[in-house]
DNA sequence: CGCGTTCTTGGCTAAATAGTCAGGGAAACT
DNA sequence: AGTTTCCCTGACTATTTAGCCAAGAACGCG
């Protein structure tokens, strides 16, 4: 179940855009909110719409919240695209490459972190959803990445899962929690700097302190 | 506004016990549903009592809710108290010990981390509760010691509140994700040696990788 | 036992929410 | 212009939810 169209389309039909705007503001709620905190009424009128339009482009709330996240989908399989690309490379720097490109979806798409998170700990059906959609099959590639860079002796030895889930946490976790890194340090995560500090943080801190103590020592970057 | 009295007192009158109950409930429900999420009838039904009993000793759901919360006040004292009796350690041993015991409260008080996700997401008037009167002190003050120790020299220069979020939330995340670590991995992320392993990679990994490389090598552990 | 206090409940209200439906207006095609 | 298809809405319904109240049950204490 793919979306109707391409988007964007010039002749576009008008219901199809007034569908991507719908869409555009329940990925934003629902990852906000999670799927019952967010209301259908709230929805429409963020999007200029009454609330029966919504049934008329959607079956039900829970469609229109998995065709909200089918959203990410692309996003997701543009970041296959390109470790597939690279797929030759060592497990070590296709992990770097991975955790590069989950920090930036990270600041682009901060609804999937939010996602991820709220469905991530709450269980039920939407999680199954989405690790059979959208996470799940990237989840555990990654996965074999850090495994397969186990066995290479270029990363400790800790249980795969372990680190891929603790990496993608912490990545996220400043967009994620802007909120909180607002009300309790005064910071802004959106911004270009932080986003940069953070990315610096996580390449020389985190994954260094991932990998297996070199033999000698590490190109000295700073 | 602490508990009415001393839990656990031998002829707590009846009143205070079921309280007891109730709280207990909802500190699971709001923790894994937020606020909205979680209904008054649930917590009543899944405390053995029927609902107008939450209105008999809770004013409010919102008052529900700052109660249940409170329950983790004395958890968060705790830690601050051994932190204060170490205080004299070096910064580096501070941190160090302050993310051991972040590791053994979000398994042991798992609802402590879901809160701070769910609602350091959101935002809101809850989050500047929990600010205000349960996480507030505790994120600064873990992070003036983030601080120290890289005023000292014992830690790279990133921005500690970057350190500290990103510290708390890797700790946090195998257990706050549970769902999602046994639906994408099949792990169950409750046991003790999940655990250890967790608790070995936070400190042999990740905050190893903080570390400002050593001038010739670190005490060679394994 | 008698009586007051503490505790709990069934039965209610008002508000909000997901979802339905018939009708109307706009656009497109003939 | 006429007509068909597409798109949207106002007005409704059923259900759920937080919260209220009066009555009664359980308990403690003289």
């Amino acid at each position: 179940m793919p979306l109707q169209a391409a988007p964007g389309q010039a002749n576009a039909r008008k219901g199809e855009q007034t569908a991507a705007r719908i869409l555009d503001v329940a990925l934003e709620q629902f990852s906000r909110l999670g799927f019952e905190r967010a209301t259908l009424n709230d929805i429409a009128a963020a999007a200029g719409v009454s609330a029966p339009t919504l049934h008329y482009h959607f079956v039900d709330k829970a469609d229109l919240w998995q065709r909200a996240m089918w959203q990410l989908r692309d996003v997701i399989a543009r970041e296959e695209q390109l470790l597939q690309v690279a797929a030759d490379a060592t497990p070590l720097a296709l992990l770097r490459m991975a955790m590069r490109l989950f920090i930036r979806i990270s600041w682009d798409h901060p609804a999937l972190g939010r996602i991820v998170m709220l469905e991530g700990m709450a269980g039920g059906e939407r999680l199954a959803w989405l690790d059979k959609h959208l996470i799940g099959a990237r989840n555990r590639r990654i996965t074999a990445i850090a495994a397969a860079a186990i066995a290479a002796g270029e990363l400790q030895d800790f249980p795969p899962a372990h680190i891929v889930i603790t990496l993608q946490m912490a990545a996220a976790s400043l967009v994620t929690l802007a909120p909180l890194m607002k009300t309790s340090f005064g910071i802004n995560s959106q911004t270009a700097t932080t986003r940069a500090a953070h990315e610096r943080m996580m390449v020389d801190a985190i994954l260094a302190g991932f990998m297996v103590r070199p033999p000698a020592k590490t190109k000295a970057k700073r």
